[in-house]
DNA sequence: GGATAAGCGAGACGGTACGTCTCGTCTTTTG
DNA sequence: CAAAAGACGAGACGTACCGTCTCGCTTATCC
């Protein structure tokens, strides 16, 4: 795990084996896409990458496991964090780039598989981390308001991305209320003022 | 549709219609309850109503449809709003009460089935109905404060609910994060100040 | 049974349950003739009839009763016995009858039904009783014949029947094979020349 | 597909695949002797054969099928054909073996199952086949006695057997008629004088 | 460079749940 | 009060996945 990968799949990048993987993670971002979490089957994972049935259940186990696996390998990007020096642009910028994602097929196909998989404790930590991972950079834009005096010393930054940004998440996760297109802007706003406190 | 129910199965509060309706139903919450969304199953649900598997398809049709018309009859009483006369204690208590309804299994479960059922649009539409009815009762909280002046006249009621639950509910169908026994507090302070605005 | 159907259904003819009864029984024959024995369903019958399903559960109780009272009930007629003063003629023309008869949806229904629902002793001894009335009429021109001095006296009027019939009704009950236009003279002739014997 | 099965299921004669074609065969017929064909189902077929249900939906998909395969397979012996020299004899052996098995639950199965799947043009057209090849074998005696004489030349063999077996097989499928002792030889004797024509 | 071990393809199977279909019974409502 | 309307019980049917297994065969690794 430290220096070298434990996983024996990945020991030769070129290898036959390498090659497999790669091409079931694409197919399953794909199907993942275009069916949705409901409908996603290894068994359409395995005809769309050219690979038997067995290897992904062999290599996988379960379809949860794949798809997580596949969120990982496969939005290595993850948000863009802006940096424009004005700590309400920047969180808007990401708050609207937050929801674009989710409104993608890929997006909502990331979250519902979340929801559904945090049966199993695991797999629950595990997305835990993706979502830590993929939002937690934002924190440089609360964390750099901060040292510009934007914002009080002390400012929880935890608390100021989860207020942004768990408003979009829900929206895309219960029922299919659409994200208005100023709703970014209106939580960033709100969000400052209730950072910055009364005072 | 004003004064007689439509559906003709509760025509008759004491026939065997209505009688086999709620045993489902309650049957159906308890199993929710017990194992979960993903191990709710239609078998047990009827096995455990002592009512035929065919009685249940045959009203219900699909298993997402029992889980939506469960929850919309099971928990009619929905989350309690407070009302002392301070914005602040009320919110904080809505938000502590709906925290302690996601820990539950129930609160769990209806969590996760609306996120599991969400690619039906009407289902989808149907659980944004039932969330939408369940926490649009603490927008009085809100109005009561725009009343008493302790927040501005144009407070958007709708935002402040979203910021004060969203992270909630977030919490609660992605990952396993726990809710600590202080987080609806300081919600309620940042939301409280977010929505005074910057003084 | 002698001189007053003891049936209270069929009691008085004009009233409604005799209405209700012919209905039934009409709708059940056209049934079985456009969908098939396998295929004829209790539902159909009634929603053709414009009757209640319960009502023709109430009467008739089982499918295959339904079946077979449609047919004591429908087909009166019977199969026509000529009578040409040959023999031959005779018998192949009713041959020729009763394949035509067979090859008719209604025909092929009847056999198919008798050949169902004898596994119940009643109703395989009322099938019994419905074929033997319906063939047997044709042993007058064995009858007839043997009169005429055309067959030995002591004929077997009863095996005469089954060699000249059962060769028809096998072929319509069992696979597929179609009835050759010359297979009714040619089993008239056959079974003749068995009748009067080698000498 | 000379030397070689083209049913891949039989490729590997010692293989799980033919062990189970087999346990489900058998239990099928088991089951088809025991029930009648009125009452076969594939739940009880899969249990007795301990199989799993799917398994039997898997590779026979329906019903008829797989009564249909389990008769082609388990009645490969079919019906003696005896050959003492003389045709009266053989023929009359023949028909008191075909009504024996037709008195078998077995046999009454495998008139009924014909009976029933006949709709079918595939299934109709393969019980065709089916009692084509347990037949035909008789037709060897009608050969025989024209080689010695006992039959003139242009004896047509086909006519001969359905006069024959129908008026047996049709005994057994319809109604409850129990074939007479002695009514295979009559039978006999009828058919060759039929057979011999007149003087 | 050949033994050898790891992985893959192919095919079936056990298991669970789902949703459909019919039959025949039972309760409730209505004329 | 009897028939209509409609729900129910019972059970089979056929389908869809999931995950496991076995058996050859191919590929990559190791001596």
């Amino acid at each position: 795990m430290t220096e070298e990968d434990a996983d024996p799949i990945r020991r030769r990048p070129g290898g036959r084996a390498a090659r497999v993987r790669q091409a079931v993670l694409t197919a399953a971002l794909e199907v993942l896409a275009e069916e949705g979490v409901a409908r996603f089957g290894i068994a359409a994972v395995a005809a769309r990458a050219g690979v038997n049935e067995t290897t992904v259940y062999r290599r996988w186990g379960t379809r949860e496991k794949l798809v997580l696996d596949a969120m990982l390998a496969g939005s290595t990007e993850g948000i863009p964090v802006p940096d424009t020096g004005d700590v309400r642009t920047d969180l808007a910028a990401f708050a609207r780039a937050l929801a674009d994602y989710l409104a993608t097929p890929a997006g909502r196909a990331v979250a519902r598989a979340a929801a559904l998989s945090s049966d199993d404790p695991g797999l629950a930590e595990a997305w835990e981390t993706f979502w830590q991972s993929r939002l937690e950079l934002a924190g440089a834009i609360v964390d750099r308001a901060v040292g510009r005096g934007e914002l009080p010393a002390g400012t929880d930054t935890g608390l100021a991305l989860e207020l942004l940004c768990s408003p979009l998440q829900t929206r895309a996760l219960l029922g299919h209320r659409p994200i208005e297109p100023d709703l970014p802007e209106r939580l960033a706003d709100t969000v400052l003022d209730g950072l910055r406190g009364r005072a």
